[in-house]
DNA sequence: AACTATTTTAAACACTTGTTTAAAACATAT
DNA sequence: ATATGTTTTAAACAAGTGTTTAAAATAGTT
């Protein structure tokens, strides 16, 4: 019998593993303690209940979405540069990662979903002052005034969506994994232009 | 004992709900039973298991999924004009059915929603000829050349991932639903400027 | 009204699920 | 070697699940 973490360890990254791909509803204990090699009581043994595992998981989750942002933004560049870094990192990260973005989503429109607290990953975001750094380009008439939801909604439409729906995409175009994937390559690119295009008018005749 | 359809009816009825909500794997056939005012064992009288209601509220939703698009493919327009009005009917649309592109897309996602034949909903898509459309128009100089798959996304990403990510976006801008849905109009303007001065640069002027 | 067909109900069934329990196995301390 | 603490196992438990079954209720036909 071992002493080291290496039982709660599998359990984590098993858990990790099914939860992400099926969700909480869509899986079993049984199920993850399966794909940990352990058997079922450990996973009440070391996390208490299905339920707490979760919690653990989907806040890992958060951290590492919110992670992947947080690097461009106190970095000590241009908003504009930011943007493009951002865009770069974020579909580099999701490359990665595919099942995450649907995961937040769907988990954050379940109910009990919602009662897990969000609000300390947020402010991570907020606190980042890059809400305001927007405003202050916008004020500077460095970057188009439009309020910062909509910011927000423009750049994560178009770095999330396309992972996201990427079954309902291949459907639509009928084309295989890999296409799809060298084609993200090319598609990032057009996301980056158009939104320079938008966002930054004066700058953008450089982007054709 | 009523012989008319009313049972069917409400259980589908009931079924749409409680499938777009929770998924094929967060609910149970007591619950749709429930929600319908039916006793559990119609589910299996009428439709012979959870998974073929399931089946035919998926296709259903594809269904009126691909509908919401084809009315404006098959119009008499400007290819720019038909992207306008898209995404105008997307929008609406998407407002009346906000659980509909999380659903298709986490169902699409799941193992045993894939094998469920959509091919022939993609086809319509193919067959309306909107994607020869916008190649030519393209030929013609008439629209940026980019791919069509990257078309696509432009576009979809846009419409979509706003309602989608509802709940994520009113996590980190910490807004209302009230808040989150008129914004959503403005966003809106805002989306149609971005792809317009983009994907037609010489129309483009009049949008600013 | 009697017969037949259909729909609905409630119980039963076999299985799955999250959890608990108790014993076995292992680790540590004396 | 013994005692104590920790981890792991396998069985048991209660509840939930999708489905089936048989009877009751209803509808339709003659």
């Amino acid at each position: 019998m071992k002493k080291d973490a290496t039982t709660e360890e599998k359990i984590k990254e098993a858990a990790k593993q099914v939860f992400m791909a099926k969700g909480f509803a869509g899986c079993s204990s049984r199920e993850i303690s399966k794909a940990a090699g352990m058997n079922v009581a450990l996973v009440n043994y070391y996390f208490r209940s299905k339920s707490q595992l979760f919690k653990i998981i989907f806040e890992t989750a958060m951290e590492d979405f919110v992670t992947s942002m947080m690097t461009v933004f106190s970095s000590d560049q241009s908003i504009e540069n930011k943007m493009r870094i951002f865009i770069d990192r974020e579909f580099e990260f999701l490359s990665k990662h595919p099942e995450l973005p649907v995961f937040i989503i769907t988990e954050m429109n379940r109910e009990e979903g919602c009662s897990i607290d969000h609000a300390c990953f947020f402010e991570k975001i907020a606190a980042s002052g890059i809400f305001n750094e927007c405003a202050q380009a916008q004020a500077e008439g460095k970057m188009r005034e439009i309020n910062i939801l909509s910011l927000t909604l423009l750049i994560m439409s178009n770095c999330q969506y396309p992972i996201m729906a990427k079954n309902l995409m291949q459907g639509i175009h009928g084309i295989s994994d890999e296409d799809y994937t060298s084609n993200l390559l090319l598609h990032k690119q057009n996301v980056t232009d158009m939104l320079v295009n938008y966002l930054f008018p004066i700058n953008s005749k450089t982007t054709k």
